[in-house]
DNA sequence: TACGTCATGTAAGTCGTTACATGATTGG
DNA sequence: CCAATCATGTAACGACTTACATGACGTA
């Protein structure tokens, strides 16, 4: 899904300026499968508007910068609801994370246990961010799709945490620069 | 991670074709964290030779095309060690189902009931083909990781067997297209 | 003082996808 | 007979990232 469709998406629930798209996108309540950063999403409202899906008013403010509002057209409607009787694309994911661990023998086992921290760290910070949104939003869908997520953060975390002496293991015992 | 890394890594595990790096990638034992296609690959690989981290040889078969078998060298395994200290990027995730999911409210039931089958279909066959990988590779990295991909996909199918009530019942009732 | 937030946008460049071109063999 | 598998590659195009430019305000 392109970050124009995205974008279309966001507008259908309700009006955004491109920045809040960002962070809606980047740190809200669709961050755990979608991301889009600002140089894709401006060019992208740019585009929706010359094509008549969305308009925009803007709003101007003292102290910062003058916002512009996006809202969804009747014509953008139409084109964003139909598209979503099309199959969705297969997801997508990747992990360098999961290569790394994959490459455990070569690594040292101090550094394995420390990427394990850090992305037992990241993963309770993410379940965590995802409860605080599902209490603070009240849309079925979103609902859904948050305990999608979180059921899988916390799969991880908790494989990670039953698994990770295993991985660990299997690091070099310490960095033998000195040796060769 | 680069589709160049990529290539070095599965070549450090042993030697491969073009064609055989891309058969692991998008059905072998990474692909539930990676993917890559042809058209990245075959010139990915003609860079890695070009500056020295790879070698190839020509196997000539009768009744099937010549292959390039390729191989790692001294300074492509040093490069690839290296590189294996610098913090992993941050995973991507990316699913247009999930984005689907939350426009529930614009699907009818029947079509929504359809696109969590086919979901629910493509993730049995993820797990039970991660399964047999499993099984047929004794390498203790990839045996972590596949475990840990087989405990993300078996999570997000018990969740959508268990949830996916819940979605169905939000979409609308029929295809009212005779109305309006 | 320097960074983070709010806010918009452009431009260059990287990266990767898709489609095409080629062609023999095997299996349903 | 058609499709799939094996096998390599190119070229055009599209999508997205990164870095830059601008600027005021608040806060540590």
């Amino acid at each position: 899904m392109n970050i124009r469709t995205l974008c279309l998406g966001i507008l259908n629930f309700g009006d955004a300026t491109g920045y809040e798209i960002k962070k809606l996108s980047s740190e809200g309540r669709f961050s755990h499968f979608i991301d889009a950063s600002f140089g894709a999403i401006y060019p992208a409202l740019t585009r929706l508007h010359e094509d008549g899906l969305i308009s925009f008013r803007e709003e101007f403010q003292d102290g910062k910068p003058t916002r512009k509002v996006y809202s969804i057209s009747e014509a953008g409607r139409r084109d964003f609801i139909d598209s979503l009787d099309d199959e969705p694309a297969p997801d997508k994911f990747k992990s360098q994370f999961l290569f790394l661990m994959m490459c455990a023998e070569y690594l040292d086992k101090s550094l394995i246990r420390k990427f394990i921290d850090d992305r037992i760290a990241h993963l309770e910070d993410k379940c965590q961010h995802l409860d605080e949104v599902r209490e603070h939003c009240d849309h079925d869908g979103s609902q859904f799709v948050i305990g999608y997520g979180k059921a899988m953060f916390q799969a991880a975390l908790d494989y990670l945490k039953d698994n990770r002496a295993f991985v660990e293991q299997l690091g070099k015992d310490r960095n033998l620069e000195a040796a060769e």
